[in-house]
DNA sequence: GTTCCCATGATCAAGATCGATATCGCGAAT
DNA sequence: ATTCGCGATATCGATCTTGATCATGGGAAC
């Protein structure tokens, strides 16, 4: 599923046309995108949370050269699935 | 943010009601939903990657009884956030 | 606006999993 | 059709994962 998806189905559900639906699902994931690097944690019950989170890490591996590289402490985003995603039945 | 803030957003950009800003919203994270529950990897480029993954965990453990429980295999979702949230500095 | 209900956070340990890097091929998005 | 983000890959330390229970607050009903 890619956004074009998430578009029609928004489409398909409401009387919008398919570029206003685009529009919607750009403002969606801008917006979030800016509550995440704004350091804010976005709470959706039932489908998940996202939170944004230090991450210290501690070291990673060049993979042309084979080399230690040291990873920065920066941020990490973490999703964690709400209720409604949790218990998946394995196929 | 909650799924109200994420309402006001759409409603403050785009002509329609508060109400419907949160059709829209549940719509969204629904069809995300049954997507993720249907295995289906779910790809916004810029923001970011929802994958679900089968999880074999080992054990883990039941604080009340301290004994140790075993995980089912299950299945979680992984988020992977995309280039326009990677680099984050830190404040 | 106000109230009620139930999803979520925090907590334990230990083992599974993630993340960062560089490059190229593929495919998402325009 | 063009552009440019993403997956895959290797290593290994940091981080997530599960279950039970109470407190908190999301969010829906009134």
């Amino acid at each position: 599923m890619i956004k074009i998806d998430i578009a029609n189905a928004l489409m398909q559900a409401l009387p919008i046309s398919k570029a206003t639906a685009l529009q919607i699902v750009d403002l969606l994931t801008n917006r979030m995108k800016q509550a995440l690097l704004d350091d804010e944690r976005i709470e959706i019950r039932g489908f998940g949370v996202f939170e944004p989170r230090p991450r210290k890490s501690g070291q990673g591996r060049n993979i042309k050269t084979g080399q230690r590289v040291d990873i920065p402490k920066g941020r990490s985003i973490r999703f964690k699935q709400g209720k409604d995603l949790r218990g998946i039945e394995v196929k």
